[in-house]
RNA sequence: GGCGCCGUGGCCAAGUGGUAAGGCGGCAGACUGCAAAUCUGCUAUUCGUCGGUUCGAUUCCGACCGGCGCCUCCA
């Protein structure tokens, strides 16, 4: 199958086509979580967004190397791990625990890597040193080393944004350091008391020191794909000034071109305004959980949105989501159970992976890919309501199931039974079948609905009584 | 102040210079002892407002109204 694939290109504000440099295998880095704290759904949204690339990826054909930092060194890290008396590492690692299960809990694939910012240590002083050699960077009177910004003529080319004045409005800067030119940023920061107490601080040709945050990720994506990446992605905050200084570094050091494709994932917002620690406003993976919204419902929540546009956190939409993906469940069971389909059915699975494909190729337009699904599953139910005993049609819907199914993955879980609950529903739905035989539905129906009190949902099909756990 | 995004039915949300996908919800019908599941039909003469370009605009341009984001903590 032909079909090209196209994605929005950051640095063109474009979309464009796609394809790995080397025609094979899509080296991607992905920004991911300081790990201080357990990620917000925020985060999750964009780690969903890059879950989605990176399955889609796949499906056009490529490999994918997909390298996720976490970045375990950073102001906040260092100042939660003060305050308690720990050290960086002992805040880091129970965080890093929780973000894969969480990861886990959405059905995130594992990323090939997960580099760890103090691993990366000796490289990013390598990188410093050449950017030092270069002269695009200097060591100030405070003994940190800042990247010249002026000394590097494309900079800003990611961001457009035109950094030579701050106007009134924005943000100010209270830099505790001291620079040449404001709009330079840290590579390396002078290690002060707290780095030291916290084990926040390494040698390095300037002293004690510890990297600045653009700097990791510089650092991790060059030595382990390679000095010009496929795509790199993150959140849009990270636009500037994250992406932005990371070219500037990278390819300031380097003469070549950091990253090929840059996208970013739009903002996932609460109550209308972006979800922020600082604003008070997160809610977390824990949270969903204790709700009882399955993943498949958060996926089909996030994939409802194209990745590039606004998505607002509403209990409406999530209750949307949870009964979207409980008719996808019911049709998936449907699909297992059936014996064989018509000429139709098979017609349909064909019209779905076409459209859903070509939806997914197009800057990966999930909504669209979502609806292809959804069309598919209307039309094939409705075919087997008619029966048919085509068994080469029933494969094909199978397969075309598990082909969009493999990239969306929306199908929700089955609710686990716990020990001696079959045996209890199945003694009170032989009582139940025993009292509509004798037609005393009252009795019958006193069954069935207090068992659906406690979570069991009972359905008397043509072929005998089924009961699911739901919840 | 600069840069950028968005405004589509009760809710969520695709999309296109040629006459509005899909989901959720709702209503009616089929099936069922009744339900559930499933199916069928209905649920926006209209895409924030006002102008302009065009044979034709929701889609292009301009203005305005409303919401949001970035401008060195930020997914």
């Amino acid at each position: 199958m032909p079909s090209e694939f196209r994605l929005y290109n950051t640095l063109t504000r474009q979309v464009e086509p796609f394809a790995p440099a080397d025609g094979a295998c899509v080296r991607m880095y992905t920004c991911g979580p300081t790990v201080y704290n357990p990620a917000h759904l925020g985060n999750f949204r964009t780690f969903l967004f890059e879950d989605l690339l990176r399955r889609v990826l796949r499906l056009r054909g490529w490999s994918v190397n997909q390298v996720m930092n976490l970045t375990d060194v950073d102001d906040k890290i260092i100042k939660r791990a003060n305050e308690r008396g720990l050290t960086i590492t002992q805040v880091t690692n129970p965080v890093i625990e929780i973000f894969h299960r969480d990861r886990e809990y959405l059905r995130i694939e594992r990323a090939e890597s997960y580099p760890r910012a103090t691993e990366f240590i000796p490289q990013m002083i390598a990188l410093v040193q050449a950017l030092v050699d270069r002269g695009v960077a200097y060591q100030a009177e405070d003994g940190s080393v800042y990247f010249a910004i002026d000394r590097f003529p494309s900079y800003g080319k990611l961001s457009r944004l035109d950094t030579r004045e701050v106007r009134p409005g924005a943000r100010v800067s209270q830099d505790e350091y001291s620079k040449e030119n404001a709009q330079d940023f840290a590579l390396w920061k002078a290690a002060k008391e707290e780095d030291e107490r916290t084990g926040a601080a390494w040698d390095s040709p300037w002293g004690r020191g510890r990297p600045g945050w653009h700097l990791e990720c510089s650092a991790m994506a060059m030595s382990l794909l390679g000095e010009t990446l496929d795509l790199h992605c993150g959140g849009i905050d990270l636009i500037f000034p994250h992406h932005e200084d990371e070219i500037a570094q990278s390819e300031g050091a380097t003469g070549k071109q950091f990253s090929r494709f840059w996208c970013h994932g739009a903002f996932l917002l609460t109550d209308g305004t972006k979800m922020a620690k600082r604003l008070g406003n997160v809610h977390t993976v824990a949270d969903l959980r204790e709700n009882a919204v399955s993943a498949a419902a958060v996926r089909h929540f996030v994939f409802s949105t194209h990745y590039r546009q606004e998505l607002n956190l509403s209990a409406d939409a999530l209750e949307g989501a949870l009964n979207a993906v409980r008719r996808i469940g019911t049709f998936a069971r449907r699909l297992e159970e059936a014996r064989g389909g018509t000429p139709a059915l098979a017609e349909a699975a064909r019209i779905a992976v076409e459209s859903a494909r070509a939806a997914l190729f197009d800057d990966l337009n999930a909504p669209e890919a979502l609806a292809a699904l959804h069309t598919f599953i209307g039309a094939a139910n409705a075919e087997l309501d008619r029966g048919g005993t085509d068994e080469s049609a029933m494969q094909e819907a199978r397969r075309a199931f598990a082909l969009i199914d493999g990239v969306l993955d929306v199908v929700p879980e089955e609710v686990s039974v716990e020990a001696g609950l079959a045996e209890r529903v199945e003694a009170l739905l032989a009582e139940r079948k025993a009292a509509r035989a004798r037609r005393d539905f009252a009795a019958a129906d006193a069954i069935r609905k207090s068992l659906e009190a406690e979570g069991i949902a009972v359905e008397d099909l043509p072929t005998g009584t089924r009961w699911t756990k739901v919840r």
